[in-house]
Parts: C-alpha cells; sequence; structure tokens
DNA sequence: CTCTATCTGCAAATTGTTTGCATTTACATT
DNA sequence: AATGTAAATGCAAACAATTTGCAGATAGAG
C-alpha cells in the first residue's frame, strides 16, 4: 500500500480517502469484483462516494496495470488486483463460480505467434469453463 | 448453409429473410462484427430489418453454439462463425486491429486445471494482446 | 497556511442490450 | 393453392453499465 502511495505520488496522482478505499477493498478480496459491488463496499467505509469515483479509479489503477479486467459474458467487468503471481480463472457454466487456477500454457505459445503475426506480444486474457463439482450432476 | 437450414427445420426454428441475411454476412466477413455492424450492413440486404432482432438471431446462433462471442474489453462483444477449425485472436493495443492465430496451448493444460479444481472443462476463451508490426514504431 | 492542479459528487447523457406487445410470416397441413 | 398456428419481427420503451460536464472540494507542494 506504501508502494503504491508512492507510486502514485511519483505518478502525480492524488492518494484520496476514495483511491485508498477502493484499493483496500480490491486488496482485501478473494474475489473480483464489479464496479457496483466496489461501490457498495466502499459506501461502508465513505459514505458518500460516488459510482462515477469508482469507475474513474478503475480506470486508473487498469492504466497502470494494477488491475486485471476480467469479463465472464454478462455485459460488465470484475476486477482484480494485478498481484505479480499470474494465474487465470476458471469460471462454472452452472453456478458461475470462479476459481483461480495456478499455471499458464500461454508463454509457451508466444514464439509461435511472433512467428506467424510479428507481433510485440504484451499480455493475454484467459478463462477455462466448464461445470464445477456441485454442478456437474445438476446439468 | 443448406446445412444450417437442415439444423434450423430440426430445431423447429424458422429460417427467415432476416436470419439469412445475418448468415451470410457473419459467413462473408473475414473479422468479427459487432450487433452494430452487422445491423448495419443486414440493412443493405433488407432494409427494415431492426436491431433487435439481429440480436435475437446472435442469441439464437450463440445457443447452439455457431457462434463465437469475443470481448476485447471495450464494453461491446464481437462476433464470428464459429467455425470447426480452432483458433484465437492477437489483439493490436494501438490499432485494435484483431488477427487469427493458429494453434491452442489450453489442450495440454486442461489436465493440470482438472487436477486443481475437478472441473469438467467444457471451453476456453483465449485473447493474445500486443502491438502490430505498423504501431511497434509509433508507441 | 496558501495556492492550484487534481479530484470528487451529482445529474444528465451515452451506449449496449433486453423486453413487452401487437402484427406479420414461415411452413406444416389441409 | 388456401388455411391455421406457432414462431418471429418491428417498434417503442425499459434497463444496465459506463461515461461526461461542470461547479465545488481537497491533497499536497511550496
Ligand atoms: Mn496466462
Ligand atoms: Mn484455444
Ligand atoms: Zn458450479
Ligand atoms: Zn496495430
Amino acid at each position: 500500500m506504501n508502494d503504491i502511495k508512492d507510486f502514485f505520488a511519483a505518478s502525480g496522482c492524488k492518494m484520496t480517502k476514495q483511491r485508498k478505499a477502493i484499493l483496500e477493498i480490491l486488496m482485501d478480496s478473494r474475489t473480483c469484483l464489479s464496479a457496483e459491488e466496489i461501490f457498495i463496499k466502499a459506501k461502508n467505509i465513505n459514505p458518500n462516494i460516488c459510482l462515477t469515483t469508482v469507475y474513474r479509479t478503475i480506470e486508473l489503477l487498469a492504466s497502470y496495470r494494477m488491475l486485471n479486467k476480467i469479463d465472464i459474458g454478462d455485459n460488465k467487468y470484475r476486477y482484480e488486483i494485478n498481484s505479480n503471481t499470474h494465474y487465470h480463472h476458471i469460471i462454472c457454466m452452472g453456478c458461475k463460480k470462479m476459481f483461480k487456477v495456478q499455471g499458464c500454457p500461454v508463454p509457451d505459445f508466444e514464439s509461435s505467434i511472433r512467428a506467424q503475426t510479428k507481433f510485440k506480444i504484451i499480455g493475454h486474457r484467459l478463462e477455462v469453463y466448464g461445470y464445477c463439482p456441485e454442478c456437474q450432476g445438476t446439468v
């Protein structure tokens, strides 16, 4: 958190109560959260924060690559702190729960992509879909 | 196209002018298209088609796994015919152009996921980000 | 403590997508 | 070919997520 404070200062961004609240929420959460969910939690800390600020903060954090933006196909994004550890999610198509999975097969694939496209590769997004143990019987 | 017609008939769906137009557009396009883009093209074929029909047709096709829904992080989906060949996209963070890349590293990863989560794996979504040759200089 | 660029809240606008309903249409059946 | 009917369409309106404009508040440098 102090690192972030320093990083903000160095970038000419101010560390406001609102941003602190949002960061705290994101850092404490072990699931990823929608803007609305962040907003609701943030109101417990700072009752007159508004959704606009949440969106603006998300955008700011994402622009510094401090957040991951996750899409599960329901027209809204969810966000989580971009920890330095790299992982992906598996999403249950039954109950929509998400779980982290460790490891990533993409780096091994990158040289093939480079050969095919001459792109400079920066990152990737990978989500795996399926049915969780509880939902396997019921579908 | 006749296969699709038969498939629709067998499913109790009607093959309407609108659906035919949308399918034709999707099958002819080598890029993926947003609902709006499909709508605009469809109006050339059938001037009084409406966006609602485009959305309903997309949903129908997707429910039969005939379409892929692609998210590039800008709050709207794009769609493309789900050909039987499996591939992913690389997206330029500069000019937003997308290109197909062949091959997929995910299947090799699935046994690890199964071991970690006991999920029954159905599918996945993978997009790679970077800068295309033209945009590498300019950023 | 002062000053000012940055940030915030509020309200309103935008954008993408979905829904309700009256009318039309595809197509199976006569 | 005419008929009947479930399924599909167009339109308008509703929704939901996100964005924008602006006037007032605040962080933090000096
Ligand atoms: Mn990865
Ligand atoms: Mn794949
Ligand atoms: Zn589940
Ligand atoms: Zn480019």
